[in-house]
DNA sequence: ATTTATAGATTACAGGTGTAATCTAAAGTC
DNA sequence: GACTTTAGATTACACCTGTAATCTATAAAT
């Protein structure tokens, strides 16, 4: 329950993209991206294991790594304590804020129509 | 632009709660929730001056603090920046996230009717 | 078998952060 | 005017973070 940082975050998303993985796939998958030297991946890696937000099996002479956190429990997670903190725990008001900034796309608009009409579905 | 930290944020929060406000008054604002010596609270008023986020005036002997900093704007990116990173940028599947999760209000529904009815109008 | 390359472990190190305590100068009190 | 209180400035200090370099043990190469 420990907190990641955001360099640790960007390792742990690369696992999640694909995993269980060694050291050298992370390592590939972020630099085309990023350009991290190896040893600071390594790092990051060895801190997310302290962490416990991954874990890895002994593969021969290298390490194959896997999450031990899903992603969609971090997402959700870290989603609701931005919206606690900022928008007293309401949700909507930040879809305004987005709307206001013009940062709200016809895709996004219909799939809140659609998640809404879900929404009542069950809950109306 | 620098980053405004957890606890600094607090204070900052207090700050645009009210303002401009003297560091006793933001201290008496924030001892209302949390426990703060107020040689914390000072710390974090002089970080939040030195990081350009908040200012003050010279008032007899105590300061008046002032946000520089919008709390509208803080909000929208800190928002924008959490849903590029965890979500592609798209704020609806935040949104299908709270809707899993049960956190999805009847307020926040209504709300997001509205303003969905809203946006269409002005860009439909 | 000896040398070399390599994986992970350990160490490094400056800057940020949480959480204050001490210092200093000015304002209030007697 | 001397003494005390207080506001902000300066200093403290351990832990976290970003960003690696060095150490160590084993596997690969010759």
């Amino acid at each position: 329950m420990t907190e990641i940082s955001k360099a640790e975050f960007e390792v742990l998303d690369a696992l999640w993209e694909q995993h269980p993985a060694t050291a050298s796939d992370i390592i590939e998958r972020l630099n085309k991206h990023k350009s991290w030297h190896d040893k600071t991946v390594k790092t990051l890696l060895s801190r997310l294991v302290k962490k416990k937000a991954i874990d890895f099996d002994k593969q021969q002479r290298s390490y194959l790594y896997f999450p031990l956190l899903e992603r969609e429990s971090y997402v959700v997670n870290e989603s609701k304590s931005l919206v606690r903190r900022l928008f007293e725990g309401r949700v909507a008001p930040m879809v305004a804020g987005f709307a206001e900034a013009d940062s709200l796309s016809k895709q996004d608009v219909d799939e809140l129509k659609a998640l809404i009409e879900k929404w009542e579905k069950d809950n109306g």
